[in-house]
DNA sequence: ACTTGATCATGG
DNA sequence: CCATGATCAAGT
């Protein structure tokens, strides 16, 4: 509905202004159904604020506004304040990764710059009366980055050695590989032990609750820390 | 209580 | 199947 933003103040303008405002607010206005739950439509929430916010890339492997370069996160947040969920960033490459280094990732080019948008997420709020937070555009510190990079390069080594098999949610630090897919028999190719072809799950890159949660609340105590001044 | 592994919808 | 958007729910 929305036309996609023309600049980054445009895109933050228009965040700001969702805050307060219910999903149900926001549903009507789009001439949307609210669901019921979330069971069905995992993704409503993400897709929703994409479509109110003019968010371009569709399903491409790009940035939601490629132009800016900015990615776009909805994030559950529980009554404490505190993410409610891990968050996906994209799928892991399982072929073709010989050469491929952090900073060509597809992983770093997604999580160069977020806007994140947090949504009242505990099941018993009823989905149409779950408030949208306070936007919170967000670039990885030097140190946030070399955390990931870390986590990223175990994870990729991992891979490469075609260790696929041994990979589970307990490695990484900050960064972890799950399954992605509709369920668990869906098969995509990747590397066996010896370096021959195999099939295994799909995985993705999801960022751990430690590490959003201190995103948030860095710039959230910072926020009030200016406040204290006025 | 919390995390890991599983699952759901949609479009190309 | 691959990518996007994620949350559910079993297991520990």
């Amino acid at each position: 509905m929305n036309a996609a933003p023309q600049t980054e103040q445009e895109l933050l303008e228009r965040a700001l202004e969702l805050a307060g405002f219910s999903l149900g607010e926001i549903a009507a206005k789009l001439g949307q159904q609210c669901p019921m739950d979330l069971k069905r439509e995992k993704g409503w929430v993400g897709m929703l604020l994409e479509t109110w916010l003019g968010a371009t890339a569709g399903s491409k492997p790009v940035q939601d506004f490629e132009d800016l370069a900015i990615e776009l996160k909805s994030i559950p947040i529980s009554y404490s304040g505190k993410p409610l969920e891990t968050t996906f960033v994209c799928v892991a490459p399982l072929t073709g990764i010989h050469g491929l280094s952090w900073e060509k990732s597809h992983i770093r080019q997604k999580l160069s710059k977020v806007l994140w948008i947090p949504v009242e997420g505990e099941r018993d709020i009823p989905v149409c009366d779950r408030q949208i937070g306070m936007p919170l555009l967000w670039q990885p510190s030097t140190e946030e980055e070399a955390q990931l990079k870390a986590d990223w390069e175990e994870l990729m080594d991992m891979i490469a050695l075609g260790e696929i098999a041994k990979i589970n949610a307990r490695h990484g630090e900050y960064l972890q590989l799950r399954p992605k897919g509709m369920n668990g028999k869906v098969v995509t190719e990747a590397y066996g032990a010896s370096g021959q072809p195999i099939k295994a799950q799909p995985k993705g890159f999801y960022l751990r609750k430690s590490f959003t949660e201190r995103i948030l609340r860095r710039h959230f105590l910072h926020l009030a820390e200016n406040n204290q001044d006025r």
